[in-house]
DNA sequence: GTATCATTTCGATAGTTCACGAAATATAGG
DNA sequence: CCTATATTTCGTGAACTATCGAAATGATAC
């Protein structure tokens, strides 16, 4: 899971900012549906449109380029997934991204207190 | 274990950094051993001293003010711990943090990849 | 106390990031 | 094609960060 596929300091550093990682937490927290396609790909169905996610974190009805700015880098990170669904686009989690940092943070990270070696 | 007493963002940021996420996985894998006390708080007994984490990370004999820095940040993240034994300062990474990080990331980001809610 | 070793703090510099508004782009609908 | 809607890109300034060498601190050894 260890990937050459991710960049881990990079998807750190896209939650390290803390509207950013409001922005993450509201879209895990929407747990949208998938759909897994015949290559095994997972994308999203439905979800959150970028207006909605502005209008959640910001509070403003009007879109703002700052959290557009911040989904890129989510994205960038590999951390979300951002795609057109007529004239929206839509947001979803890339839940293999983050069981990658998961896996990367339970590395000798034994719930165990003792010497572990 | 999601206390006030753990900054996400703020550690999230630290591990931000590719010299610093170096730094941290170093210590990880170090592994130290570890001393609870009576009032439950764990403690490091040996482990690398910062000199140690600098040749480490920069190859470097001379210990290195940047390496310094980012150890001071990992530490104010709550990420590590710092303590000094004698003429030294040894570092460990500290699980109780590491931890809070996993059940964040963990949080609907159940492994199944079918809707969930 | 003085010298020495290990590490941190300070000060400067170059580079990066955040946020904002304005302009540009892309899609849908008439 | 023209307009409206949704979102991204661009340009700018202020704030922050990484890195470096030099000076300061703190602990031990003599």
């Amino acid at each position: 899971m260890n990937d050459e596929k991710y960049d881990i300091p990079l998807m750190f550093k896209a939650l390290g900012d803390p509207t950013r990682l409001k922005i993450f937490s509201f879209l895990q927290d929407c747990c949208c549906p998938v759909a897994i396609e015949e290559t095994g790909d997972v994308r999203p169905v439905t979800g959150p449109t970028v207006g909605e996610v502005c209008c959640k974190i910001t509070g403003a009805e009007r879109i703002n380029s700052t959290i557009s700015h911040h989904l890129k880098e989510l994205r960038l990170a590999g951390l979300i997934r951002i795609e057109r669904r007529g004239k929206n686009m839509i947001c979803d989690v890339n839940r293999e991204a983050v069981t990658c940092l998961i896996e990367f943070l339970k590395t000798n990270n034994l719930q165990s207190e003792e010497t572990c070696c």
